[in-house]
DNA sequence: CGACGCTTTGAGGAGATTCAAGACACGTGG
DNA sequence: CCACGTGTCTTGAATCTCCTCAAAGCGTCG
């Protein structure tokens, strides 16, 4: 692995920046080692490439290192939906764990990298597992959490809901060492109206409402915060 | 424990009716004996009281027993919303799990009794942890594929959503050894809204709609299925 | 048996969708 | 480097679904 013909030095848990992210965090130094050996690396994806497919049998919980993804869903009739997007450092797979198949699928939303713990490693006992599966039961929660949050935006107004979108995808974009206030979607009007349960007109219409109200910056896909508060005010009134 | 007041013999998880449905369901028969040792029987709520509230730190796993509750989420601006029903043999509580603080409110819809595992055993190893663990693993991811799936009918029409929540229920409840095709419904019209994302009143005209159309018959909330597959036909087209 | 809460039913209105068409951005090839 | 074409984004107008408000009917429980 440390012979690749990249111009960065190999990169393991230990001491991958997105440490405290990802899975590793809270885990002893010595576990975070092992836990690197059981990790396959430098996974790429283009956009619009398929990370894994609903249906498949479930492989392991993967890890973002770099660039976006969707998750979405299929239901009998076709229909699609965006469950969630998926930034740097945050985890995916999790749609697989309870009936050993995906009941979704994971779609690159630009080129993006990802690391992946394998599913076989996941019973076994090659390290402290008792640590680990509760690492993962925690973050199996936060994504029944996360849902239920996203079920309470869903009922809000239509501006709400695209004020809040906009705040999150900022915030979580700090979190993991990017500019909290300019940025770029990496999603189209459409899967941002398909995540929000609206038309993606409606999308665009509030989008460029939110301008109007000098409360952001939108060029195409280029997003810039000017005014936080009013945005928080949409939706904490 | 074998000394209460009650008529029935004590039950134990080794006796329980519910246990293919619980969390025992796939353990060993020693393994199942030593769970029981560990899990808190007998506790009874009546209905509006409620069983662990927003806020409070997790305390456990809950296994519903007998009877029915709800699951709900409070938003800052406190906006109540149904995140989901429980009937009898489900299990309660993973919105503790990641925060180890509960992220919502369950409420007994009426007379009902639970299960207890304590927290405290499930990082123990006072038993076969890996295999639990697993379990709950699996139970957690299990609550986020719920919730997917529930995101998805929100999208659909409000005709839609009614006729698949009436055949859901009814699936449950046939999975626990109750009649699948005549029920009463433990909620009001108003806590089916709010779970489906609509007005009580859009829910009341829906299911008279539904009568009229010779698909049930209902009298306040006794609920009788008439035609399962013209229900079916609704969101199956 | 009376009161309260839940359910039903109707009318009107609001918010978001759909349909349609034009503007813009981006990648491709000349 | 520019022209072109495709897909994305914007904008407008008409429509529709579902909500809100209002009031009456029914059921349930003290």
């Amino acid at each position: 692995m440390s012979n690749t013909l990249t111009t960065k030095t190999a990169v393991t848990c230990e001491n991958c920046n997105l440490d405290t992210l990802c899975l590793p965090n809270g885990l002893q130094r010595t576990e975070i080692g092992a836990l690197g050996q059981l990790v396959k690396r430098d996974n790429i994806r283009r956009k619009g490439e398929i990370i894994y497919h609903v249906g498949s049998s479930f492989r392991g919980i993967i890890a973002l290192r770099s660039g976006s993804a969707k998750l979405v869903s299929i239901d009998s009739n076709g229909n699609e939906i965006v469950v969630n997007f998926i930034l740097p450092g945050e985890l995916l797979g999790f749609d697989g764990l309870a009936l050993q198949t995906h009941q979704c699928t994971a779609i690159a939303l630009e080129t993006l990298s990802f690391c992946h713990l394998s599913a076989h490693y996941l019973d076994s006992s090659a390290i402290d597992t008792a640590f680990l599966n509760q690492a993962l039961l925690q973050r199996a929660s936060d994504q029944f959490d996360s849902q239920v949050q996203k079920m309470m935006l869903i009922r809000r107004p239509a501006e709400e809901r695209v004020a809040s979108f906009i705040l999150k995808i900022s915030e979580r974009l700090k979190a993991r060492g990017y500019s909290a206030l300019e940025f770029r979607l990496t999603m189209s009007r459409e899967e941002i109206g398909n995540y929000l349960g609206l038309a993606h007109e409606t999308v665009s219409r509030i989008i460029n409402h939110f301008q109007a109200l000098q409360m952001i910056e939108v060029k195409s896909r280029q997003l810039k915060i000017i005014n936080k508060k009013k945005l928080l005010g949409f939706y904490e009134e």
